[in-house]
Parts: structure tokens; sequence; C-alpha cells
RNA sequence: GGUAUCGUGGCCGAGUGGUUAGGCACAGGUCUGCAAAACCUGCUACAGCGGUUCGAAUCCGCUCGAUACCUCCA
């Protein structure tokens, strides 16, 4: 198995990476909220994640990778038509606001051809669970009650443990003590730095249990706390999230996994950057906002075009996940051209014979320089995922693959394993790791192909003739349609774009 | 205000104490009936100022700038 790397936010600092058990990684990373659609920003993360967990298998391991849906806690009644309306059915029921958007995340999750993940529980179906942990935490000392609800004891929690409260943000204790926002809901708690582990409820929370405090909800943290221990087991391999999740949310789950059981939940803790819009965050209030619909449909005032969701995959690929990346009509319409190239290298590639016959039998230096090239892309994947680096080298292999269809280099210079090896890496980067699909290939092939080769022979009877009138002409009707013909040495070939 | 991360060529974006990232764009060339594609060559870098070092874009300090977080946002 190969030594992997991944940048560690505890030490923050790239650690090899050793699993718990050999042979399985146990990978814990926090889903989205259901109460709105999917934006872009998740899908990010959850590309970058679907990757590594993509990398896990190729490598060999066994992966539970666990991704939650939190689907409580978000919404209220304000009170107005909704209440008006008077029947129930007449209303809109929290559960049905989280089905919408949980439907509307696994078909953006589709669409950017991501794997499921190997458990992907709801916070609503693990209130038990959460309300157990409430008790573990309560009986350990770490929490107190107050009205009905319950908080953790931040200060009393970071003087027993030294080091840990801090650990995942970097933030400093006495900074968070220093806090003087002004915060609702403060009153109750002994201190700023408190948080909720359970809620009790207000009259207009829609979402609600019994529990030995009251009628409530669990606290935001708790649910990861909760069915990360219940599927991965105190201690796992990997917690994962983005980075705006490191405070407070991941460093209150460590708080209560401590509180609750002594031990530090997970090894490495990975976390992805934002995505920017034009060089800030996206944000909704200030416009500054796309949505993957948008972006797809070019319907938007930041982008000239549609983008196809493969070609925006490749465009977040084309970045490390741990770097901001900004979104710009320019770097899109950029990255469309290099994945469309790519994608036509892959099947310039895939359909080139290997006939041993042709092999010279020694080894050349476009062997070798292939060799060292599949290894740079394998050391850029064991280097923290560092997908860019990967593409980097699949897009220097393709200029290999072009010389060879042009005949600039002798079939017989490259050994045919070699040739096999390349095959089978390019389809492994681009399909198995990065799950980039061509999205020019037609559904409906054989007509096609049978419909192409006719027209295309056609044409090449008008060239013999020297008849360039008709050849041109069929060029450019076939331009219109989107289909680009290319005459090479070794005969026409001809591709879709997008 | 506090904390963290970052500042790479026309644009996007890797990387690193001494050796080509890559993509897109641009210019020239090869190929072609003409194109397109491809291939070859060229091109503009490491925010600024100091310091460490034989050597720094890479380490350290300061300045400036950007982004994010600072209680339910991936």
């Amino acid at each position: 198995m190969r030594s992997l790397k991944l940048y560690n936010t505890l030490s923050g600092k790239k650690e090899e990476f050793k699993p718990i058990a050999p042979g399985h990684v146990g990978m814990y990373v926090c889903g989205p909220t259901v109460y709105s659609d999917a934006h872009l920003g998740n899908c990010r993360t959850y590309v970058s994640f679907d990757v590594i967990h993509r990398y896990f298998l190729h490598l060999g391991y066994k992966v539970r990778y666990v991704r939650n849906i939190t689907d409580v806690g978000h919404l209220t009644d304000d009170g107005e038509d909704r209440m008006a309306k008077g029947t129930k059915i007449a209303q809109l029921e929290p559960m049905e606001v989280a089905q919408k958007y949980t439907v509307g995340f696994h078909e953006m999750m589709r669409i950017f051809n991501t794997l499921p993940p190997s458990i992907e529980p709801r916070a609503t179906g693990h209130i038990p669970e959460q309300i157990e942990m409430v008790e573990e935490i309560l009986r350990q000392g770490y929490a107190y009650e107050r009205n009905g609800s319950v908080y953790f004891n931040v200060p009393k929690f970071a003087a027993e443990h030294p080091g840990v409260y801090g650990s995942v943000s970097g933030r400093v204790l006495d900074d968070l003590y220093a806090e003087t926002r002004a915060l609702k809901n403060q009153e109750e708690k002994d201190h700023p730095a408190d948080f909720a582990i359970w809620m009790k409820a207000r009259p207009q929370d829609l979402m609600v249990w019994n529990s030995p405090w009251s009628v409530g909800f669990p606290g935001w943290h708790l649910e990861c706390s909760a069915m990360s221990t219940k599927y991965l087991g105190k201690t796992f391999d990997i917690h994962g999230g983005g980075n705006d999740l490191k405070f407070p949310h991941h460093e209150n789950e460590v708080a209560q996994n401590h509180g609750a059981c002594g031990c530090h939940p997970a090894n490495y803790w990975l976390h992805t950057n934002m995505l920017l819009l034009n060089g800030k965050k996206m944000s909704k209030s200030e416009g500054n906002t796309i949505t993957p619909h948008e972006l797809f449909s070019g319907d938007s005032p930041f982008v000239s075009k549609g983008y196809s969701p493969m070609v925006v995959k490749f465009f977040m690929l084309m970045a490390h996940y741990r770097s901001t990346l900004d979104i710009t009509d320019e770097a899109l319409l950029a990255a469309e051209k290099g994945f469309r190239k790519l994608m036509e290298t892959n099947r310039l590639l895939q359909n080139l014979p290997v006939d041993p016959n042709d092999f010279d039998g020694s080894e050349s230096d476009t062997d070798r320089a292939i060799l060292a090239l599949i290894e740079n892309a394998y050391q850029g994947m064991d280097d923290d995922f560092n997908t860019a680096v990967a593409i980097a080298a699949l897009n220097e292999m393709g200029a290999y693959v072009h010389k060879l269809v042009n005949q600039q280099i002798d079939a017989g210079e490259i050994a045919p394993w070699v040739l096999e090896r390349l095959k089978g890496v390019f389809n492994l980067f681009i399909s198995d790791l990065f799950g980039l699909q061509d999205e020019t290939a037609s559904g409906d092939n054989n007509t096609v192909e049978g419909l192409m080769e006719l027209i295309l022979d056609i044409r090449s009877n008008a060239r013999s003739q020297k008849d360039w009138a008709t050849s041109d002409k069929i060029r450019d009707a076939l331009a219109a349609v989107g289909i680009s013909v290319k005459d090479g040495k070794e005969g026409v070939s001809w591709s879709k774009n997008g």
C-alpha cells in the first residue's frame, strides 16, 4: 500500500496516514443542513471528500464513509400564514422541508457523480443517542441544566483537559472569554463560551422531542458527536468538513466527545477551503451568489454562458482542496477547454491499438518519461490528495498520446505494457478517482456512429476528387450542429463539442 | 477589535531552500487543399522592505493587501 500524507488541522502539518485498524478507514464528514438548496460551496466540499473517499478505495482500503444529514433545529414557525391556515395539512411540515432539500441534495450529488457514503444518518433519526450523550456528559460533570436546557461547561472542561479546547480551531480560550459580542440567549449560561447541548423548545419551535429536561431539541453540535460515535466508534480515523465549521462546530464536537468518553473523536481532521465568487465569499444578502443550476444554465450575471457539471467539477479539481477557489467566468472558460481536451485525449488513447509486433524491444526515453509522469500523478494524490498535481501530470501524458496518434512518436518506441498502463492510469484517474464523465458521448452511439461513418465516407470520396466544395459543405454543416471534423494523417476523426 | 490562512506571470492555479508545474490566453513555426485539432518554440512570475543562508519565490521579522472565522454557514 502506498504511503499517504494528509494535512491534519490538529497539528497544522502533513502527517503520514496510519489507520486505526489496518486496511480500514473510518471517515466522518459533516453533511448539509437541509433547509435550503445545496449551494456550490457544499458541492465543492463533498466533491473533495468524494475524491478522498475514492482514493482510499483505490488504495485498497475498506472505507466506512459516514456523512450526516442535518434535518433538525432550523425551522421555526414565523407565526404568519402558516398558523392562519389552521389545518395540519395546509401547514408546511418541517419534515416536508427537510425531505425536499434532501432529495435536492442527493440529486446534486448525482449530477456531480459522487459516490454515496456508506451511511447517511439523519439527526432526527438519532434523538435517543443524542439524549444519552447529554446524560453521559452530565454524569461526567461537564454540563449543567438551566430551565430545561443543558449547557456544556467550557471553562471546566478546558481547565481539566489542557490543550484540547482550541485544538481544532486554534482559538485561544482567553479570547473566547474576552468575547464581548452581544449574543442572544446568553443569560442562562454561566459563561459566554458555554454552548447548548439540549435546548428547551420555545412555542414557535416545530421539531421537538421529549427528554429528561424538557420538551426540546438537541444542540447543533451534538448530532455529529453522537452519530460518529455510533457508527465509527469513540475514536476513528478521519473527520472532515468545511473550513467554516472549525469553530464553533468542530471545536464543540471534540469537547462533547471528550466530555462523554474522555477521548479524542478523530485522529485526522481535514478541512476544505471556501469557494469564492469574484474574490468574495458567496452571500445571498449581498447578491454575490450563484446557484449550481444558474451556473449550469448560464442564467446569471456572473457568467457569460452555462458550464456543465463536469466542467465545474474539473474546475474544482484543478485546485487543491485546502486552497480557496475563486469562481470567475474566465477561469471557468479555461477549465472548460482544458476538460474537453483531456476527455478527447482519453478517447484517442483508449482507441490506440496495442500491437506487440510494433515494439522494438528496448526501453525508450518515452517509456521512462511516461512512467515518471504516472508516478507524478500518484505522488500528487499521495501528497494530501493534490488533484491539481495529478491533472498536470495527466496533461503531460496527454502530449505523448497525441504524439503517438500523430505518429510524431513511432509506435515501436513505446513498450506495449507501458501503453496498456497509460490507458489504465488515464481511466483510473479520470473515471475512478475523479469521477469525471465524458458528457459529449452520446447515449445513442450506434446510430450516430453509423451516420457519421456514412457522412465522412461521402466526404472522403469528395476530397479524393478534390471536390472541396462538397467537402467543406459537409464540414460546415456538421460544425453547425456542434460536431467538429478533424483531418489528421491517420484519416478523419470527429468529436462533439459538448 | 481578536484569530487563522493566504498574496505566484494577461487570467486560473500547483509547488518548493539550488532543477519545466499544468490549464487558458497570446506570438511564431510544423502539418493541412484551406481549416480545425495536434505537436514544437517563445512570452510575461513568485506583494513590498529587511534578515538568516554559499544560495530564498520557498525560512524569519515588519509593512501593505486579500479571504475566512469569532455560537447553529461546506
